[in-house]
DNA sequence: CGCCTATTTAACCTCTGAGTTAATTAACCA
DNA sequence: TGGTTAATTAACTCAGAGGTTAAATAGGCG
């Protein structure tokens, strides 16, 4: 996962309003006036929005007619995801291993009598 | 997960030299010196990143002499881990039934033969 | 064709985010 | 006490994000 499609998926994520977009596409296809109703936006404003979801790979679009229906795509949200779990995967891990080489020592200082 | 939290979250995430940061910290403590070493960045940005990290929650400060380390905390990782993995869930769970929905239409057809 | 609907583009404004340098605070050390 | 190291604050620049309105494009429809 390269750095610049996190960012782009990160990016995209932490606007509210596009997060709100990507939660209407989870009930499936809408289109740009669709989607624009529920906010206090003007369109153009919108079209920006999936426009950064589209570059980032969050949303593809079709054509029907002169609409331009959108459709969530996950496989940006896997990564992102992934990548966030296998941080704190990766963290526990060294807190766990932390953990057993305290043992250790105590298990040691056990053996030779308290140090001071 | 309340929408201003996964704000602070994403943004800080969208930031390649913040999670460069993160990954370093993943590795175990360390001071502002320390983390800002590998970036050919002054000081004073550093600060401001470690700001914005903070915030979000996504790191938490000690105090050592002078020193301020640094340390990932992972709540806040999980949290919007989490988020984009229940998404795609949501979403492939909805392809699911979908899916059966269209065998349930060919099922039928079956019985009372083509349509057209 | 001429009009209506859906969407995008253009041009602009404003505010914020990432960076800078210089100055300040905080804590240790000789 | 004065000096040094670690970190932050202040004041500034610049670019880009998010919003606006008005104009342009694309594709039915009578």
């Amino acid at each position: 996962m390269p750095s610049d499609r996190l960012d782009a998926t990160f990016t995209a994520l932490a606007d509210p309003t596009r997060r709100a977009i990507l939660a209407r596409l989870a009930e499936g296809e809408a289109t740009v006036m669709e989607l624009a109703e529920p906010f206090a936006m003007s369109l153009p404003a919108i079209s920006k929005h999936l426009k950064v979801l589209e570059r980032a790979g969050l949303i593809s679009r079709g054509r029907d007619a002169q609409r331009r229906p959108c459709r969530l795509e996950t496989a940006p949200l896997k990564e992102a995801g992934e990548w966030a779990e296998h941080f704190v995967r990766l963290w526990e891990e060294r807190l766990d291993r932390l953990d057993d080489y305290l043992q250790e020592l105590q298990g040691a200082e056990k053996k030779q009598g308290p140090r001071k």
